[in-house]
DNA sequence: CCCATTGACTTGTTTAAACAAGTTAGGTAT
DNA sequence: ATACCTAACTTGTTTAAACAAGTCAATGGG
């Protein structure tokens, strides 16, 4: 039984959507064809598919078949929607980026930063505040807080690369979950202070709580944007378990 | 066969999660004991497991278990992590709401309005303009295009109430997927004209592409709201799939 | 005391099969 | 011609079983 079957299948059928090889609004090869061509069960197939359902690239319908409803994308655009390191994102965008840490101190959270970060009052953190230039200009303030006790020998000079590279590579800690919050907010004396910020008074700000592989909140950062360069991009899709009488009422 | 016994298990654990019943940050029962509780197959419970960590209600890791990473949330704010109609938030959130209907129109996509929206060019269009007021003060102007051929008969009356539910109710027409975009922009004289800004000069502005079930996009809509109110969650899990060398183009 | 191994758990992946239910085209009876 | 029905597709849901792989505590022997 070898591992991730679904994932390549997934792959595959993503990268030919993407190539234009499915015309879109059509209907893509039925599971049964899937099942042929790949050689597996139809979990298998059906574990890829709805992969790209999640992910926007198709749509299916009971009875009738899998649609391709892919549009590409400017790939100059500056995408959030998924979990993605600044280093990862501005790679993939081709735009030359830095990091330069403004800050690295300890610190103990309160009874005020415990409300906004949701640490628990008490919790010792590095507090970690780092601009990010895109091509030369200074677009974003991130403030980053990390659980001390899940931090081994954090130092700023491995801040000033990527942290999430550090975390996984070096620690084996996998990333799992991240819940976000985008909003926009009046830019401060500080953001004016570090940012480019031209004629705008406002940010992009997003707050994401990072959990790690014990289920332990282990980093809260607020990632304040130069508005012009924001675009976060999500996909949502409604599933028939949401569909019920109850109204949902959101975690995070 | 029932139908969708992994929605009511769902429900069910999401449930007593939102009431506190699992200690936050510890394991739920295993599987296996689910398994027995509810009286079906392990796929049925692993499907169920798989929305709540969709969701954000929980962490799986293999060899361990499942963690409860639950925290709720004020209940007073505007979120929008789902796909909702401005009507259900509203109700969802106890603020007292009201849709004005400003302009309704007929018009054929351009090719500049064909590259915003995602329309080919010349399809024909209903153009709806549409204020909500959210405890009496205009908070959000809603740009809606719409493609005439898959909207018979639709009135400015109705538009005045909830065009979802316009949708799903009267015609049978399952909404499925929607792209969205949220991006920060400055505001307009037109956004000055009609909604309360005070001290602001910026504004949140999230865009979608609906699909409908025969993956035709019939749905174009640009919101832009107060920030003051703009509030987006987002949950992000980091999948296998995606684990892979390639990096990702996302769709849309 | 320390370290390796084992065994009993846990979740992760894949297969095979059966039935339910929506869609569509074609054939049949009216 | 029209209406209905059927048959052959499609995806949706559930079950059962097997093996892979990660975790953790107990049990050894050194």
């Amino acid at each position: 039984m070898p591992r991730q079957k679904y994932g390549e299948i997934y792959r595959a059928l993503k990268g030919r959507i993407e190539a234009g090889e499915y015309p879109v609004g059509q209907l893509l090869p039925s599971e049964n064809t899937l099942i042929g061509e790949f050689g597996c069960s139809r979990n298998t197939v059906r574990r890829a598919l709805a992969g790209l359902v999640r992910d926007g690239y198709v749509q299916t319908r009971q009875g009738w078949g899998v649609c391709n409803i892919f549009q590409p994308i400017e790939p100059s655009s500056y995408t959030m929607g998924t979990i993605e390191s600044f280093a990862e994102t501005s790679r993939r965008t081709g735009q030359h980026s830095s990091t330069r840490v403004v800050l690295f101190t300890l610190c103990t959270a309160g009874e005020e930063l415990a409300r906004r970060t949701g640490f628990p009052a008490g919790t010792e953190l590095f507090y970690l505040q780092r601009v990010h230039d895109l091509d030369g200009v200074p677009r974003i303030l991130n403030h980053n807080y990390f659980r001390w006790d899940c931090m081994p020998g954090l130092t700023a000079q491995i801040a000033a690369g990527s942290s999430y590279r550090y975390l996984e590579e070096k620690l084996g800690m996998s990333i799992v979950t991240s819940k976000r919050t985008i909003t926009v907010e009046r830019a401060t004396e500080e953001d004016r202070q570090w940012l480019e910020l031209g004629e705008y008074d406002c940010l992009a700000v997003m707050s994401s709580q990072t959990y790690n592989s014990d289920g332990v909140m282990f980093e809260y950062t607020q990632s304040r944007h130069y508005p012009g360069i924001f675009r976060f991009q999500d996909n949502a899709v409604r599933t028939p378990e949401h569909h019920s009488i109850a109204e949902k009422r959101g975690p995070q």
